[in-house]
RNA sequence: CGGGGUGUGGCUCAGUUUGGCUAGAGCGCCUGGUUUGGGACCAGGAGGUCGCAGGUUCAAAUCCUGUCACCCCGACCA
């Protein structure tokens, strides 16, 4: 138990500080290091390879839907920033400017990209000249600049690495089921390969992206409560078409401005896993994502046949990422690394078990242990990998449920913006004065106007009790 | 950008109030040996211009001035 107490330690425990524990956790785990230049991290190997594989899922399904990757340049002339004004009064508080080359001044400044949209228009303009040209479906993998203030591991950090996809159609109608399309797909990813539940919805006006004319999210709820808005798609409309002179000769042989959307995800998902999943001891990584899926651990490696025996277990198994940890250290030390990097399960073989035959398999998110024959492992892991998979997403969805909350006059709305983390449920009556009261009172934003839940749970807005117009989600945001 | 905090071997910190001898501890690291079913043990060893720049002094980790960085909490944002 001093061991145990000691490991505990190491991490302080969400209950204590949850800001803490996140980057207790962050840095134990070994996902990241901290740079000499303030926000900007060194992503390490086993925070990377996190990385690696959410993208490599995530691309899969993008090009299932037919998108190509094309990259852009890390530079935007100032002018050509400027051209959608929304646009640029969104971002211009966060940009990085080069103005310098070399020693010589530069003629005009440079931003550093904080996103695309600007690059993308400008080649949109260049290369689209027909209906014939349409749908373009891009995207690119690449990092942006923000200048942010406050900064923290994964979840705000200057540079930060992303997808931005950025696609041009000939209807309104076909940007539109774009938008809606990509931010399925970002749900999918989130439940199906993250076992992260999520709430889709539309922005109100108010947390809209800066010149977009729709705003679609997803909601995820953290072990605290709080919000983090996992992805986000944008219906541009043709918004940006005009302001950046896009335009094709249609069907009908006139010209057309034609529909814009964009959509992204980025290295913040990482800092959603971890605060969806993790627990006092660190890391629980959903198995479809963990850089290492299964560890083997040999006990009193040096005794016959026992280092042999994990070697042959490991290699049973290697249609999963599994890995031998037959370091010098002690079980007790292997067993503890093990969890605090949330391997999905760890399995145990010592001279005992070889003398029967079987071997010892711990599941890191319950801890549950199960005696398995060694005969059977390969088809014992699979399943248990499903399985943790499955219970992950539902405990997940069962804390995203449990911690909603209805309110329908202020009184209550406060009550529980004060006293329970969580979201609220309440109406709305789409006005932003209330937006902006609810903010400064009570510190809590719309988070979003759910689509699969618009039934009013009232006729008045929860704020200002004129007539409600929409049923929103609220809570407190990372 | 406001409020708070911290900078001393890789990590966590002591030492700073009241300047003084060769700057310490625990963990980690390296070597050798013994160990191994929940963070093992013994012996030996390496590693620090005390964030940086000035200043005061016979003497500065310690006092003064400036500066930089990071962390936490707010306002702003993926």
């Amino acid at each position: 138990m001093a061991e145990k107490k000691k490991m505990v330690e190491a991490i302080t425990s969400m209950e204590e500080d949850f800001a803490q524990w996140y980057t207790d956790v962050v840095k134990r785990a070994e996902l990241i290091d901290y740079s000499s230049v303030k926000g900007c991290l060194i992503i390490k190997p086993a925070g990377y390879a996190l990385w690696e594989n959410i993208q490599a899922d995530l691309d899969r399904r993008f090009k299932e839907t037919g998108v190509e990757n094309v990259y852009m340049p890390l530079f935007i002339p100032e002018s050509l920033l400027n051209k959608e004004k929304d646009h640029v009064e969104g971002f211009a508080p966060e940009v990085a400017w080069v103005t310098e080359g070399g020693s010589e001044p530069l003629e005009e400044r440079l931003c550093v990209r904080p996103t695309s949209e600007t690059l993308f228009c400008d080649f949109y303009k260049n290369n689209v000249h027909s209906y014939r040209d349409l749908p373009k479906v891009y995207n690119q993998w690449c990092s942006v600049v923000r200048w942010e203030k406050t900064t923290r591991p994964f979840l705000r950090s200057r540079e930060f690495l992303w997808q931005e996809g950025h696609t041009v159609h000939e209807t309104a109608e076909e940007a539109e089921e774009r938008t809606v399309r990509m931010l399925n797909v970002y749900a999918d990813l989130c439940e199906e390969t993250l076992a992260i539940p999520t709430i889709k919805g539309k922005k109100t006006d108010k947390e809209r992206f800066a010149g977009a004319m729709a705003t679609y999210t997803i909601e995820a709820m953290m072990h605290d409560g709080h919000a983090l808005q996992s992805g986000t798609s944008h219906n541009f409309g043709d918004g940006f078409a005009r302001a950046y002179g896009i335009q094709f000769t249609g069907r009908d042989n006139k010209l057309h401005t034609p529909f814009q959307t964009s959509w992204g995800l980025s290295t913040r998902i990482i800092g959603a896993m971890i605060m969806v999943h993790g627990d006092n001891d660190g890391l629980v990584l959903p198995p479809r994502i963990a850089p290492t899926q299964v560890v083997v651990i040999p006990i009193q490696q040096r005794k016959e046949g026992v280092l042999e025996g994990a070697r042959a277990l490991a290699d049973s198994l290697s249609e999963f990422r599994v890995k031998l940890d037959d370091s010098d250290r002690s079980p007790g030390f292997k067993f503890a690394e093990q969890e605090m990097r949330g391997f999905p399960i760890r399995v145990e073989l010592g001279p005992k078990d070889l003398e029967k035959g079987s071997c010892v398999v711990v599941r890191r998110d319950t801890r549950e242990k199960y005696v398995v024959e060694i005969s059977k492992i390969r088809d014992f892991v699979a399943e248990l990998l499903d399985t943790i998979h499955t219970d992950m997403l539902e405990r997940a969805r069962k804390h995203l449920n449990e911690n909603i909350y209805e309110a329908t006059d202020y009184r209550e709305f406060k009550d529980i913006a004060d006293n329970k983390p969580g979201f609220i449920k309440a109406m709305w009556c789409g006005d932003v004065e209330c937006e902006n009261k609810i903010k400064e009172d009570l510190s809590v934003t719309s988070r979003c106007m759910p689509f699969d839940d618009q039934t009013p749970i009232s006729d008045k807005c929860v704020c200002c009790g004129k007539a409600a117009k929409h049923l929103v989600y609220w809570g407190k945001a990372y």
